[in-house]
DNA sequence: GCCAACGTTGGC
DNA sequence: GCCAACGTTGGC
């Protein structure tokens, strides 16, 4: 079965422009257990909105999908990494990660204030005050809802 | 197990 | 750059 889901990224680190280029990559680097009980969730195949955030204006800029599994995030044993994690090993790792794969870079941004707009959009754990996570699940109506929102 | 203190996120 | 809201840490 396939699900939807919402990742962000500040664009200053990892832009949907820098996923275009690469065409896909390992999201690396989620470092809260909520946002990564989700990533173990994705199944290849689901479909993901990215975001950009902390950036003018935040918002969904394009989508990708998962290209591979939850699978170990090496950079949480890697000391030179910023991501490192004293408490994960190879032998016991603590923080795990997906590979995504570019879609769409869309021609215009659907931003948190837009979406903030839609009571169809108000259950959303992005559109709710204070929401800080980084990888949340989407409904398929809401997803539905929000590409509708494109094409106006 | 509680909760104060702290560090981080991220919109504005 | 500010700061509200949140998650985590660690003393007790």
């Amino acid at each position: 079965m396939q699900n939807y889901w919402l990742m962000k990224s500040e664009p200053d680190a990892f832009s949907i422009n820098d996923l275009k280029r690469l065409k896909r990559s390992p999201w690396d680097g989620v470092r809260n257990y909520q946002a990564r009980n989700f990533m173990k969730e994705m199944n290849e195949g689901d479909l993901i909105f990215f975001y950009h955030s902390s950036c003018n204006p935040a918002g969904i800029v394009g989508t990708a999908k998962v290209c591979k599994n939850a699978y170990p995030d090496h950079t949480s044993w890697d000391k030179n990494s910023a991501y490192y994690d004293v408490k994960s090993t190879p032998e016991k790792p603590r923080w795990f990660m997906v590979d995504v794969e570019f879609v769409e870079h869309w021609s215009s941004i659907v931003t948190l204030a837009e979406l903030k707009q839609h009571p169809e959009l108000a259950d959303m754990r992005l559109t709710q005050k204070g929401s800080r996570l980084s990888v949340m699940p989407i409904t398929k109506s809401e997803w539905e809802y929000i590409v509708t929102l494109l094409k106006k």
